[in-house]
DNA sequence: AAAGATTGAATCTTCAATCTTT
DNA sequence: AAAGATTGAAGATTCAATCTTT
């Protein structure tokens, strides 16, 4: 087999993967009455942040979400009242994202039901080569976002 | 570091490559003058099956799209002229999706600009565990549509 | 003029209901 | 009644334009 033709079908693979188990656990969120995916990667998101706050910019990396579209999800959630938008002092142009004792109850609801799709549908398919597989991941992460955070990027 | 604090770093590490090389290959499309990924995966499909064509239901797992989310691409794919549609002599209920010449040469623009990007930032990444790795992938994804077809599954 | 963020208009996607065929 | 597919209405996402601050 040619490895371009490999190449192609593991990729084909990746997304076929993702495609389902991402399908999986917005499916079990739904069934439990639960907000969609992309609020549990804000949640986390924040919650693992410093003082529990991000800046909007550095979020839209996190979800990997266009700058107004994750606009209108922090409207959403905000209207819900798990989350807080804040100015920011030193750069006023800059706006914060802070998750509320609301979102963190909310994020609690939510953790076990991600966490219990990942364990019984991506964890144990993995587990012999997950550390090689987790290094692997990361240097495609790299590797795509060197040329992806600009429009037309002139020299990388 | 507990397993299961792993199995997640390694679940997130996995959206977030998966993000990030679908985002470039959709900018490398659009600055091509191409359509999106989807019409990709479609063509891809309808050239690979055996006459050309393909049940649509068959398509909708191909692409993971809903089955009205599918309709409404087929319809714009069709109103380009790179699909076609057909009814189905056997079962009537059914139709076809048929790739058309110009949808070949569609297919043949597009490849190229999907390949370059996968064959940069995916597979270099990936070679030394590429065939464990995607028997892995092959894992997960059975794994998940072993859960998914119906609705409300019994056993939780 | 450039960066961070938001808004209006357009596009794409999904849910629920519908239609046809089995 | 159930399966394959489509449609109307609603929801989410993006592009381009705008506003504020640096």
């Amino acid at each position: 087999m040619p490895r371009t033709q490999q190449g192609l079908e593991t990729w084909q693979a990746f997304t076929n993967a993702h495609g389902l188990l991402v399908a999986t656990i917005e499916r079990d969120l739904a069934a439990a009455g639960l907000p969609p995916l992309s609020w549990y990667e804000v949640l986390t998101a924040l919650a693992r942040a410093d003082e529990a706050q991000l800046r909007i910019h550095a979020l839209a990396q996190a979800v990997v979400l266009s700058p107004s579209g994750l606009s209108r999800l922090l409207d959403r959630m905000e209207r819900a009242g798990v989350i807080r938008r804040e100015s920011c002092k030193r750069d006023r142009r800059g706006a914060f994202a802070v998750i509320t004792d609301e979102g963190h109850a909310l994020l609690e609801r939510m953790e076990p039901v991600h966490q219990q799709a990942i364990e019984q549908h991506f964890v144990p398919q993995l587990r012999d080569e997950e550390s090689a597989l987790q290094a692997a991941l990361v240097r495609v992460a790299d590797s795509a976002r060197g040329e992806c955070p600009a429009d037309d990027e002139p020299g990388v």
